[in-house]
DNA sequence: TCGGTTGTGAACATCCGGTGACCAGAGGGC
DNA sequence: GCCCTCTGGTCACCGGATGTTCACAACCGA
């Protein structure tokens, strides 16, 4: 039942390092069957080309890699958190496995192998790691005054679009997917640009301000972002509310998307509160 | 990235269903070494055991399963999607090891094999289901009106949040993490900031009396935390009506259930957690 | 009572996030 | 090819939030 067939379904992107042609030939039979999206390549290529591949998953034999091979496979996981990499190389020691699986890779095979068993192996290993992103595929969200399509990669206020770029849409369909939840600075950046972000990297603040000067100009009533000090982000849809405090209550109300009953007296400001109130409840249930 | 906080250095909790005895105390040796919670099973354990133990992995001899070994490893998967599952066994065929993958198995070892490889083997699962599980979000934790939210990076009372700035929030996870238990400032220290306090530090106690001073705002009829003398902090919802501190235990009993369906939420404290926590010690020291 | 421990308020040092300016490359129209 | 615009990304600055340290008061236990 839980047989992810969402694992077959979804094509895989896998780039297979080695030139072990019998092999490969066999292997890209197989993968061509599967519908992954694939690549072989005879040498190690720059960490960046890796990045800009966007991939699933990494095959690599250690052996073409050469001496600097464990440096490589070292930056390769560490740079692309995400990424399953299965290192599929000949005759090799315990400590030769366990220093790989320590610097990162997700598994180890030795040749020679089956072709299949390899494939099961790294569908395993993207299993893994998708299990919590596969979640996030729907249909249109809505918050506040805000539509966002992901189907027409834009969000929109009152039918017209806020014009977001695209890693603006990336962001906040990211950030909305996610609604209530605080996400820390990393865990976006890792979503978003797809590799580890660097210590330093101001990009995702950018971003949000951008998004936020967009957003507010569409919408200027409602407020979507809000910053965590210290921690990060997080997307809520709240009515700029002309009393001040109304944040904590709208909060409240807002973090209970629906596993449970929220407490039923959800307070805005005082004031209108109640028809903001309901008007955020039919908006986001 | 460095600075992973308490998250990394929560140790890991296993399972080994084998019965190798020359095997099992190598690895024995080498766990109690890393600090893992292990137990060992000599057989097929209820699926509902395993759930209870709240592992980070299992390692099963598929041979000791018998025949009912395909569907217990189908189900244990499918039960707990969360759980990293390491076969380890003796000879198979490709098909076997590919059909036990493709039933959600993370790996498949070949025995016999050397500890330090299951080992490097097992790390390298949970490391991966920890990045994409993001956090571990265990559910709302609640202790007197308190309710802390880990995806929020923060604690409410009554809906309101309490404003708790990332450390504040940091520390009173941990010490509600551990309620009834007191810990030791070092060990505070040591949990909440990532390395060892200096000599003379009171970071601690100034945290708690941020700490106290808005829980007592906003909550002004419990105390969390409690100073033991000469030791360090303990965490625990009480209710301040004069009585006598007797009342404690029960007032922590009546307290307990009776905010709603606890089996559906995740609590820390003195619930099954900590007996099966406090068996695996035991079982292992 | 006394020495050591903890609570407390405030000063001080850091860190963090918002912001605007700036830059380089991609792409599009001519 | 050339120019122009758009986009993603970096940098430096600044004000405010946060963390740390310190001195002293209050407190505990022997």
């Amino acid at each position: 039942m839980t047989t992810e067939r969402g694992t077959s379904a979804q094509p895989l992107r896998l780039a297979v390092i080695d030139t072990d042609s019998g092999f490969l030939q066999v292997l890209d039979k197989r993968l061509e069957r599967l519908g992954w999206e694939h690549r072989t390549m005879a040498s190690a290529v720059p960490v960046e080309t890796i990045v800009a591949m966007r991939l699933s998953a990494l095959v690599v034999d250690l052996a073409i890699l050469g001496p600097g091979g464990w440096d490589y496979l070292h930056r390769v996981c560490s740079e692309l958190p995400g990424l399953g990499v299965v290192v599929c190389t000949g005759q090799s020691t315990v400590a030769q496995r366990v220093r790989g699986l320590r610097l990162g890779a997700d598994d180890w095979l030795t040749k020679p192998c089956h072709p299949e068993e390899l494939i099961a192996r790294v569908e395993a290993v993207v299993r893994r790691r998708r299990r919590s992103d596969a979640r996030q595929e729907r249909g249109p969200v809505a918050a506040g005054e805000l539509e966002i399509r992901s189907d027409r990669f834009q969000a929109f206020v009152d039918g017209t679009s806020v014009d977001l770029t695209r890693r603006e849409f990336e962001l906040i369909e990211l950030l909305a997917g996610s609604e209530g939840r605080v996400l820390e600075r990393e865990e976006i950046y890792q979503r978003v640009w797809g590799y580890a972000m660097a210590r330093g990297d101001r990009s995702v603040d950018v971003f949000v301000r951008k998004l936020r000067q967009k957003l507010e100009k569409a919408s200027p009533d409602w407020r979507y972002i809000h910053t965590h000090f210290g921690v990060g982000y997080r997307f809520a849809a709240e009515a700029v509310d002309g009393s001040e405090p109304a944040r904590r209550e709208a909060e409240a109300a807002a973090a209970e998307p629906a596993d449970g009953p929220a407490p039923a007296t959800v307070r805005f400001g005082p004031g209108d509160g109640d028809v903001v109130a309901a008007e955020l409840r039919a908006l986001t249930s």
